[in-house]
DNA sequence: TCTGGGGTCCTAGGACCC
DNA sequence: TCTGGGGTCCTAGGACCC
């Protein structure tokens, strides 16, 4: 039982995928744009960060910059949205939990996708319960999915590839036999599989693997020797073996919080104002996840867009004496770190802030010579204090150093819907 | 004029030690 | 002038993901 035709399905992942995900959020609130050529646009409207499938088929590929699209959205072909990170994070969290009820596992991968683990379940119950989800979030919350099912990860992307490509599926589709794993690997070219990039499928290609088949087909050592230790587990996960098994562990090892700049920026003092909101935003999330963080980094970039302007990539490690989570504590180190590398003779577009080294804030090590151990203290206080005050997203309260505004005030975003499903702007819209 | 943001893992190579 | 070899640890950078 559960061998098919020499292809172990004992072991079964069920692949949820939402579809378009940003454009599905959009027409969630905003039912119009249905059957209508969309686009979400990243932070900045910078470029193109999610598509419609009437998008897609009129040629727009996946981070093509907003101004070579513009003249499409005057002319009434194309409707483009900014993005709005915290309404698809609600839906996300919606979409989620309804399959988090259905299965005893899910592993949530991004915020669009998750794998449900369905081991020992028969083909058909897994089936079965895939098609209830498929109805069951379109008419809940609003968003269309794909469901692949295979016996490892990499097999049930392809799957869902399929589901999501071929109506005839009506959303589910899976990969339980020697035969329709053959068949599905002959039809998918090697650079739509998953931990295959733009890099080494141009490198397989050259060496005549055009599609996942060519790619199972050659001998392990042979993938060894070429493509190493991430090579070789692809190999076997598309033969069927699991390899990629491990769980994502529950708290991030880095948090980074960066933006482009609206235009380019040379001031010393604005800069810094923006790094200190970057390493703000960073202890918040630092808090939120209960960690605190040993080293902060500080990076600057030009604009590597601008041949004909002098280029500069400069980053600042800080190291802390003891780790920290507190507001002013990783603020300070970051101001410490720019003026290190801060130089008046260039234009910035960009800078970013990153905290990693990260350890439980529970298990936090004092150091022997901790002479400031009460202001720490008192930093943390201060800390929760600010949180609870900004709850919600609304930076109300903040350092001088910071600037005026939130975080991510004077990105440009001159396409953005109202925030359906977050309350606070909503009032003042009203209002 | 205008070109995203936030993560992870792996490997190569240098530093260091014996 | 000659100038080992092998192990470990750390870091920077590259590749990938969504």
């Amino acid at each position: 039982m559960f061998i098919s035709d020499l292809l172990d399905i004992r072991i079964m992942y069920a692949l949820v995928d939402c579809n378009n995900f940003f454009v599905s959020c959009e027409r969630v609130f905003r039912p119009q744009l249905e059957g209508k050529a969309v686009v979400v646009l990243s932070n900045n409207d910078g470029c193109v960060v999610a598509r419609s499938n009437e998008s897609k088929a009129m040629g727009i590929k996946m981070g093509t910059p907003f101004y070579q699209v513009r003249d499409m959205v005057k002319a009434g072909r194309l409707i483009a949205c900014s993005s709005n990170y915290t309404m698809y994070g609600d839906l996300s969290s919606r979409v989620m939990s309804i399959l988090a009820e259905a299965v005893p596992r899910i592993e949530i991968y991004s915020i669009d996708e998750a794998f449900l683990c369905m081991d020992g379940m028969s083909p058909e119950k897994i089936e079965g319960i895939s098609r209830e989800l498929v109805a069951k979030v379109r008419k809940w919350v609003g968003i269309p999915v794909s469901i692949g099912i295979a016996p490892t990860k990499t097999l049930a992307k392809i799957a869902s590839h399929f589901a999501k490509k071929y109506p005839g599926y009506r959303g589910v589709c899976r990969i339980d036999s020697e035969e329709k794993r053959l068949k599905a690997l002959s039809l998918t070219p090697i650079r739509e599989v998953w931990g295959v990039g733009r890099k080494l499928s141009v490198s397989m290609e050259q060496k005549g693997i055009r599609t996942a088949l060519d790619y199972v087909q050659r001998p392990e050592e042979w993938i060894r020797k070429n493509y190493m230790l991430h090579g070789v587990r692809t190999w076997l996960e598309l033969r069927g073996q699991v390899c990629v098994e491990e769980e994502l562990p529950e708290k991030r090892k880095s948090i980074c919080t960066s933006r482009s700049f609206p235009g380019m920026i040379t001031d010393r003092a604005e800069i810094a104002a923006r790094v200190a909101d970057f390493a703000a935003k960073c202890a918040q999330k630092l808090r939120e996840e209960h960690s605190a963080a040993l080293q902060v980094d500080v990076v600057l970039y030009t604009n590597r867009f601008r041949d004909d302007l002098p280029q500069y990539f400069p980053c600042a490690s800080v190291r802390l004496p003891v780790a920290a989570s507190n507001t002013q504590e990783i603020v300070s180190a970051a101001l410490n770190g720019f003026d290190t590398i801060y130089r008046s003779d260039y234009q910035y577009k960009k800078a970013g802030v990153t905290v990693s080294d990260l350890v439980d804030a529970d298990a936090v090590q004092a150091s022997l010579f901790d002479y400031d151990i009460d202001r720490r203290r008192k930093q943390d206080r201060l800390s929760e204090v600010m949180d609870r005050v900004n709850a919600g997203g609304h930076n109300l309260v903040r350092l001088a150093a910071q600037r005026s505004g939130d975080y991510t005030d004077g990105i440009r975003s001159d396409y953005r819907s109202r925030r359906y499903s977050t309350s606070l702007d909503e009032v003042i819209e009203i209002r």
